[in-house]
RNA sequence: GCGCCCGUAGCUCAGCUGGACAGAGCAUCGGACUUCUAAUCCGAGAGUCACAGGUUCGAAUCCUGUCGGGCGUGCCA
């Protein structure tokens, strides 16, 4: 077994049939044998049948028509053309319409254990992003009561797109934007003050546009708790004043623990009211202003957005000489731009994504290019519980928050589920399902396969199986162990495709695959037996399966348990 | 009305830059534990990929239109 620094030779399978198949082209076309102006990118896939080989190209039928010959004809030409394969490949075969189809060796399939064995959990990871910077800003609830369940989907997504990214190579921060600035926050803390009087005998009214949530009146019994009444002696203004900052710090932080809960650390949080306390609200719009972007009209400031093919201009300040929510997130994207990221990414719930036009307008108008910034767009969760929907109002407060579902299901099923459907969709999330210690629940399938792993390690070196010395991997040869290792062998791509399409639900859907590819392997091969060879090749295939399991749970924010 | 997302097996959903007879989990039915964790495994049935055109050697995938669903379309955030 060579001991070349291979990850990269794993990795390179897929370029080097290229290349292979590249060099036979350039051969046949210098040859006369095929008449072609340009060699075109050559794809290789993976067949969906096991029975198509481990890889495939459909190059021959991409030429057919350039070259004025069948198909498979072409593709014998280029079979014959193929320099030496035999140590990669076992077979080649053209099948089908003209595809050609590559078998890897074992051999092959052997190193990939021994690049586990070196790499560890590092396995797969890459240098794609080459420490490029990037920005993703995630979650940004309002800090005016507890998260609901949509946010947790962000939060998930947000905090396990990072790891993805991350573990390719990028250089990534999580922000929260506090929207800590505005008309809620008055609201917020005139519920919060007229609550505190209510709770210490006073009759006040509450008003129509308050907080009708419980969690008002707990803010308040905190405030009881440790302040008293002496809010109760100053006006109704002051009071309200205070405690627009007092009940803020205590949501922000109630926020923060939430989403420790949940397993996501922010790097920044990121006031949007310190936009306006420094004037870089004003700043943006008086940049705007210089670049022709701004004109007044009906006593407020406009944005010229259909300057940049948007339907409507949009108000910056208002009449009453408010500035709007979306003028402060000009300035604050204009911030993330300006602090030198090469992206910067925005998670939005699709109850947002009428925003995206304006935004990119504006970025624009700032002279940003256009790529800089990507806005995933997230479709809302439904909530069941055993199938029938859960009623939630935003008026009336009643709603099952996050913390509750954490509480209820636990963190690891909880990112699971939410990590489990593209964002595109929206996603159906049934507590009782979460909940459920079964079969019916995929994120327990997973960690079993894991403890199940760890209690099979623990057995086989007790029974003195060791992998100290060199280990045979030619040991491995029925189609469960080899399967295996071409499951293992995917990790790297699946973590490429998660990268390149930022988005993590490749990645359960992985999990689930190699649980799925082990519990096979388990029930049909023994690991320990009294054939040592043997014996200690399958443990060395279970312990690189508990590896590349561990990192892609890791990646996911969910616990490998050692027993369960 | 317009914009974005979606419409794939009974249910929930994958299907990456168009490729070889359409996949998974759950549910249903039938099997497998004296041996390393049965929270497991094996097998079976189940789909005109919403519909109609078009591009292509080839379309669930790209284009156009129709129907159905979600969200948006504020001087709210």
């Amino acid at each position: 077994m060579s001991k070349i620094k291979s990850d990269r030779r794993y990795k390179m399978i897929k370029e080097k049939l290229s290349l292979l198949v590249k060099e036979a082209l350039e051969k046949a076309q210098l040859k006369g044998e095929l008449p072609i102006e340009e060699i075109p990118e050559i794809a290789m896939e993976h067949p969906r049948e096991k029975a198509h080989g481990d890889w495939a190209t459909n190059i021959a039928m991409i030429l057919a028509g350039e070259v004025k010959m069948p198909p498979r004809a072409v593709a014998q030409i280029i079979v014959m053309s193929l320099g030496d394969v035999r140590k990669y490949l076992s077979k080649i075969e053209i099948a089908g319409p003209g595809f050609i189809n590559f078998y890897l060796s074992n051999e092959w399939l052997y190193e990939v254990l021994e690049v586990i064995r070196q790499e560890g959990e590092k396995f797969g990871h890459s240098q794609a992003g080459r420490g490029k910077r990037v920005l993703i800003e995630f979650v940004s609830a309002n800090p005016v009561g507890p998260m609901h369940i949509g946010h947790g989907r962000w939060a998930a997504v947000g905090d396990t797109l990072a790891n993805v990214l991350t573990a390719s190579g990028y250089n990534v921060e999580r922000e929260f934007y506090i929207n800590d600035f505005g008309n809620q926050m008055n609201i917020f803390a005139k519920s919060v003050a007229i609550r505190y009087a209510q709770l210490l005998g006073l009759d006040v009214l509450f008003p129509e546009d308050g907080y009708q949530g419980e969690y008002i009146k707990d803010i308040a019994r905190e405030i009881i708790a440790k302040e008293g009444d002496k809010y109760l002696d100053i006006s109704k203004e002051q009071r309200e004043l205070i405690f627009k900052e007092r009940a803020y710090l205590q949501v922000l932080e109630h926020l923060k623990r939430t989403l420790e809960k949940m397993g996501v650390i922010f790097d920044t949080w990121f006031s949007e009211r310190a936009l306006h306390e420094s004037s870089a609200v004003d700043k943006a719009i008086e940049e705007l202003r210089e670049r022709g972007f701004v004109y007044d009209s009906e006593g407020a400031v406009w944005f010229k957005a259909t300057a940049f093919g948007e339907e409507k201009d949009r108000v910056l300040i208002r009449a009453n000489g408010e500035p709007t929510y979306f003028a402060a997130d000009i300035a604050y994207h204009k911030n993330k731009l300006e602090r030198g990221f090469n992206e910067i990414i925005n998670i939005w719930g699709a109850d947002h994504h009428g925003y995206i036009g304006r935004m990119r307008a504006a970025t624009q108008a700032l002279r940003y290019p256009a790529d800089r910034m990507e806005i995933i767009i997230g479709q809302l969760v439904n909530l069941l519980r055993g199938g029938e929907p859960v009623r939630m109002s935003k008026r009336t407060g009643e709603m099952v928050t996050l913390d509750e579902l954490l509480a209820e299901v636990g963190r690891d099923a909880v990112r699971f589920f939410f990590l489990m459907r593209s964002t595109d969709s929206p996603l159906d999330f049934d507590i009782e399902l979460a909940k459920q210690e079964s079969n019916e629940n995929p994120v327990y399938y997973v960690q079993y396969a894991h403890a199940r792993i760890s209690s099979i390690i623990r057995f086989a070196e007790a029974e003195g199986v060791d992998l100290s010395g060199r280990v045979d991997y030619r040991q491995l040869e029925t189609e469960p162990e080899l399967d295996l290792i071409r499951k293992l062998g995917e990790w790297p791509e699946v973590l490429e495709r998660a990268t390149r399409q930022r988005a993590p639900h490749p990645l359960t859907a992985y999990a689930q695959e190699l649980a799925s590819a082990f519990h096979y392997f388990y029930t049909k091969c023994r690991v320990v037996s009294e054939n040592k060879e043997l014996s200690a090749a399958r443990m060395s295939l279970s312990e690189a399966t508990r590896t590349v399991l561990r990192s892609v749970l890791a990646i996911l924010g969910v616990s490998a348990p050692e027993r369960m």
